[in-house]
DNA sequence: AAATATACTTACTTAGTAGTAAGTAAGCAA
DNA sequence: TTGCTTACTTACTACTAAGTAAGTATATTT
């Protein structure tokens, strides 16, 4: 074990964030990371299994985070999603489902297929915390929670991409008017 | 003149919208117009130039659509705007402001600057429409028109792009929701 | 008829890209 | 102490990218 593994990963995950993932390449991490590039074929060996890799960690996280929310009333459980897209958009980096999104007709199957069950999962969690939160009262929407669920999604992958263009505000603008649709009526 | 331009702008615009711009090389639009590499280049030197072209193009053509709809009331100039994205959708295009914004970072400064002036062109409008159709009681809304727009906006940009991933359902979900929400009160 | 411009092609350079084959240093295991 | 594994490096291959220089065929102008 020497570390080097994580970082590339690491690495990897914040460059698809940044610039997309083919706009970077094994010399994008190597170098920085004062590593060879065949040092990241070692750990991953095509770049199909890096993209795989990365998915998979945030998938975890996810749901790392979500379930240390379940206690929560779920329009708290929204405000911690959006809290942690806020972070991303202080940081400048834009959500993983929104980035490999664009470039996924150049992605090789078993890619396609993770980021498909990583859209699922999203999608699933948040229409069931909707779905919750309307019968507790403190979620207020119109429709079918599934697809009040992919409007949100669509939001928050959204805002960090225009935030880029036309600035941080965007964000905030976004994510604070969806926060008052929902949450106060 | 022969028509040879006006194909690799249309080719480029296809291959930005279902590739993304830097997953597409000069040999994916010279291979099925039949010409070389070099023809490519006699038109646009530079990658970034057949970058900006695309946009322009773009821009002009929303500011023609957007004239024609002007007599029209303002929740019907929204449908159409959704239309055009349905169209998108149906073809396997996603959203060209959708696609350059998660490569935003890559570009030369020129695209860029294009970028942004497209973005703010549909914002603009957007708003514009918005706050008459409040005006007119034919769109409703709470909020500033201004922040509407965004959250518009990011939804239709996304849910091109979710419904790569997701399926072509997603993509109806959405403007379903999204012209119930704004329409129907 | 000669000069010029347009719209290319041919043939190339430079600078990457992913990926691989072979070697090595360090550590552990029998 | 010999062998095996881990985690690399060195040095490459095969390929693709953007971009360029020089030449050519065709049409237009003078």
């Amino acid at each position: 074990m020497s570390g080097t593994k994580e970082k590339i990963v690491s690495m990897a995950d914040r460059l698809v964030r940044t610039k997309g993932f083919n706009a970077f390449s094994y010399k994008d991490i190597a170098a920085p990371l004062d590593i060879k590039n065949a040092a990241v074929h070692y750990h991953f060996p095509a770049k199909c299994d890096l993209g795989v890799e990365v998915i998979e960690q945030e998938i975890e996280k996810f749901r790392e985070q979500t379930g240390k929310w379940k206690q929560l009333p779920e329009n708290e459980q929204l405000a911690r999603l959006v809290d942690v897209f806020r972070q991303h958009n202080s940081q400048g980096n834009i959500c993983l489902m929104g980035s490999l999104a664009t470039d996924f007709e150049t992605f090789a199957p078993a890619m396609q297929t993770k980021v498909q069950e990583m859209a699922d999962g999203i999608v699933t969690w948040l229409t069931q915390c909707l779905e919750q939160g309307r019968k507790n009262k403190c979620i207020h929407f119109k429709g079918a929670a599934h697809a009040r669920a992919l409007l949100i999604m669509s939001n928050l992958q959204s805002s960090l991409l225009l935030s880029r263009v036309m600035g941080p505000t965007a964000f905030r603008s976004i994510a604070d008017q969806l926060m008052e649709d929902l949450c106060q009526k």
